[in-house]
RNA sequence: AGGGGCGUGGGCUAGCGGUAAGCCACGGGAUUUUGGUUCCCGCUGACGUAGGUUCGAAUCCUACCGCCCCUGCCA
């Protein structure tokens, strides 16, 4: 009520853009999806493309969709093809498609003037050299032989690189960064590399081409990109991206936001993957009903706004999280639920007789929603005297709760007529072959007149009219439900495909291909857009119904085997990284002066050792509390405020270029200590001298913080609160008593914080009692 | 001389010093000619751990623990 939904941000991604316009840090919004045309297009992408283009719509701004083809090895255009296809057909307006390789010229252009600049130089060192020379994550790079080479000497060899005077991997360009950063990607990035290939779209116009790192910084630029977004591994990547827009004379500044990459149950995200999944003929295709790929999905009969909806519900985030596949599936059933048609087919035929049929055949209308999907229509669906029925719903020996047929039991054939069974024939394997029947003719239409009722209700087909189709059931491509493994291959699941040849009902015998539908109890299907036609009708299980008969049945079962121990974890050979406590010990050893700091805190001003530890482990910092002490603060009162509120001020920018001076901070704690400033207005007071600094006594009387001395005014206030939330206050003598936090709460609101906590809190209990 | 991130019920996500919320899953019940749908109820279940600051901490401070990413001439 507080809050529209619809301003309320849903991410952390929304949050910022907004105060970004807010705060004119933009004029407005351009997002960009980034693929490089390798590969097909997944449900992760999709994840990407619902958040960049989302975000552009939800802004009134732009999402560029660019090809990051700067790797022609890998691409072609059957990708760059199938990726437009599929953003457009997720319902994303997709303008002119734009490629990185169109900005190769100015990227070149901009090489130069980092090699004349000093900046980049050209690299001969092989890659072997040029691995060892990065060093490791503990230990320092060393620099190339060729780093301090003039530019001019670079510069014409990256002008002869460009001509083709040299052969792959004789020589790279590199940033000249350094060596020794942490980051081992800041130790001197390569932004060039030599690669004699065709390139999808420039041909052989180039033989070097950028690394994605000096790349995709520059093509956001070009592009006036406000938001480059992009999943949490890239993390790293960052610094190299500021340090180039930095760096060079770009058109625009845009900077680069991360958010964690999807990874759902039972299903890989690895474009390598898949295509090995597709080169090894495992699957069909691309486009596999299995594939977690966007045409994979397309053709199992998923819709792009099933699809959309589930990138809504699972959110955006930067925690590393796994998606429960049931949230697809919740996706795409209420998606088709109100939607589809229902219609009758029988996937594993058992043949039922009706003894009792006059003969001939009954033409049955039956409507194609049920009562609570607001669709009109119906069709004609013929009935007779032999049937096709499930399988599954005939049991000789039905376990208990059971609803459908079996001997001697009655059920409703929907549409149709009660159908008692009489008996069983069998095979000569002994197996049952049909199912005799007797029927009831006054149940036509499935209401008995004398108002008796059956338990279950079954779908069936009349064996005559029924048409023949191929019926495809898909189960998960992996039988683990995190295949993201060493040993990936080992978890297909071999029961992921399931044909069978069952029969649907005659109106569907012209169906166009690419029809969704609801099988009565089966689940939702679609006909194949590639194999199906009239004829020889191929089905799509897109997905199954939700069936708590079978949860019932599979909780009956035996407990299944404790799941298979996963493979060893390799030894943790990472070198750990050191805390803030060490490198305060560190410094101290040192430094002299912080280590008798840290001995004098402790032996002189009786501080602990933790709050000595952390106020000497930095010069400045120790500098600071010891002038708060000098300038006449208490010792206790000081070091909470220095080691609780000035250590946080201190976590983005240096003690130095804070406006607050140890004097003012000593002020501050005084009017606190001599009880003129609540706790919580002291905090006010210490932002603001944080901000821009001045004298706490007069910020104090300035904001009017002086705390409430009267009773009387103290009292009125817990009066006109508590009279302001009677539903709260019923609720907190109804036994709510953490309710008390939000009356002192609204309380400190009413009177600026310039109420004694302490007092309030007395005095709420008091009245709110009574 | 390592660095960068992330920890909220079974899963996902919100929360930004003042009533821990939403969705999925799960469990009940009602309605039902789909063991579907819809509706209602429940979840006596969560803030990684330990200290500290505060009247009050998921939120601020400190330490610790756990997980992810980085040593491609891939993106």
């Amino acid at each position: 009520m507080s809050t529209p939904e619809e301003t309320r941000p849903k991410n952390f991604l929304e949050t910022l853009i907004a105060e970004h316009l807010r705060d004119g840090v933009h004029a407005g919004v351009v997002t960009r999806f980034p693929p490089e045309p390798n590969g097909y297009l997944h449900i992760g992408h999709a994840k990407s493309i619902c958040l960049n283009f989302g975000l552009a719509q939800q802004f009134g701004g732009r999402c560029n969709l660019r090809m990051d083809d700067t790797n022609p090895v890998a691409e072609d255009v059957e990708y760059v093809e199938s990726i437009a296809n599929d953003v457009r057909w997720l319902g994303f307006e997709v303008g002119e498609v734009l490629f990185a390789s169109d900005y190769f010229e100015q990227m070149y252009r901009w090489a130069e003037d980092l090699i004349v600049a000093g900046k980049a130089y050209v690299d001969e060192q092989d890659l072997e050299a040029i691995r060892a020379g990065r060093g490791s994550l503990t230990e320092p790079g060393t620099e190339s032989p060729y780093r301090n080479r003039p530019a001019a000497e670079s510069l014409d060899l990256f002008r002869r690189m460009r001509a083709g005077a040299f052969p792959d991997g004789a020589m790279v360009l590199r940033a000249k960064i350094d060596m020794a950063n942490p980051n081992m990607i800041m130790r001197d990035p390569l932004l060039y590399r030599i690669r004699h290939a065709h390139h999808h779209r420039t041909g052989d116009a180039w033989c070097i081409y950028p690394m994605y790192d000096y790349a995709h910084c520059l093509e956001d630029a070009i592009e006036g990109i406000t938001h480059s977004i992009c999943t949490l591994e890239f993390e790293n990547n960052r610094e190299i991206y500021d340090w180039l827009i930095d760096t060079l004379d770009v058109p625009a500044k845009p900077r680069q936001y991360e958010f964690a990459r999807l990874a759902l149950d039972y299903t890989l995200m690895s474009k390598r993957k898949l295509l090995k999944l597709v080169q090894s003929g495992t699957v069909r295709g691309w486009d596999d009903p299995r594939m977690p790929t966007v045409a994979g999905l397309r053709r199992r009969g998923y819709t792009a706004s099933a699809i959309r909806s589930f990138c809504d519900l699972i959110g955006v985030s930067k925690a590393n999280s796994r998606v429960d596949f049931g949230k697809l599936e919740f996706a795409i059933r209420s998606d088709l639920n109100p939607e589809v048609p229902r219609v009758m087919a029988v996937a594993r035929p058992l043949e039922v007789v009706i003894t009792n049929w006059p003969g001939g055949v009954e033409w049955l209308d039956a409507a194609l929603y049920p009562h609570d999907v607001p669709k009109e229509g119906s069709r004609q669906v013929p009935f007779s005297g032999r049937l096709y029925i499930e399988q599954d719903d005939f049991a000789e020996e039905p376990p208990a709760g059971w609803h459908r047929l079996a001997p001697g039991r009655e059920v409703r054939l929907r549409y149709g007529y009660f159908i008692t069974c009489t008996g069983v024939e069998r095979g000569p394997d002994g197996a049952i072959s049909r199912v005799l029947c007797t029927y009831d003719p006054a149940t036509a239409g499935g209401a008995a007149p004398d108002g008796r009722k059956v338990k279950g209700t079954l779908h069936w087909l009349s064996a005559d009219e029924a048409v023949p189709a191929e019926i495809r059931l898909y189960d998960h491509l992996f039988a683990s439900d995190t295949p993201d493994r060493e040993d990936w291959e080992a978890l297909l699941n071999p029961n992921s495909l399931e044909v069978l040849q069952g029969f649907v009902e005659p109106s569907l015998a012209d169906d166009a291909a690419g029809s969704r539908y609801q099988f009565e109890r089966l689940g939702y299907f679609i006909s194949d857009a590639v194999d199906s036609r009239p004829g020889a009708l191929v089905f799509n299980r897109i997905v199954t119904l939700r069936d708590s008969w079978a949860k019932q049945t599979k909780k009956d079962e035996p407990a299944a085997p404790p799941p298979a121990p996963v493979a060893e974890k390799k030894p943790d050979t990472r070198p750990t990284k050191l805390g803030r406590a060490e490198i305060r010990v560190r410094i101290r050893a040192e430094d002299a002066d912080l280590a008798a700091a840290y001995a004098r805190l402790q032996a002189d001003l009786g501080l602990s050792e933790e709050d000595a530890d952390v106020l000497t482990g930095d010069r400045e910092l120790a500098a600071f509390f010891e002038a708060t002490i000098a300038a006449g603060a208490e010792v206790a009162a000081a070091t909470r405020w220095v080691v609780n509120e000035v250590l946080r001020e201190v976590k983005d920018r240096p003690l130095g270029e804070l406006p607050l001076t140890p004097a003012a901070l000593a002020g501050l704690i005084g009017l606190v200590d001599a009880g003129r400033l609540s706790v919580t207005a002291g905090k006010e007071v210490f932002a603001e001298l944080v901000a821009q600094g001045g004298d706490p006594a007069a910020i104090m009387a300035a904001r009017g913080l002086e705390q409430l001395s009267d009773a009387g005014a103290l009292a009125a206030a817990v009066d006109a609160v508590i009279a302001a939330s009677p539903a709260q206050v019923e609720r907190y003598r109804g036994g709510n008593a953490g309710l008390l936090g939000f009356f002192i709460g609204q309380v400190m609101k009413a009177t600026g914080g310039r109420a004694d906590p302490a007092a309030t809190r007395a005095l709420l209990t008091e009245r709110l009692s009574s």
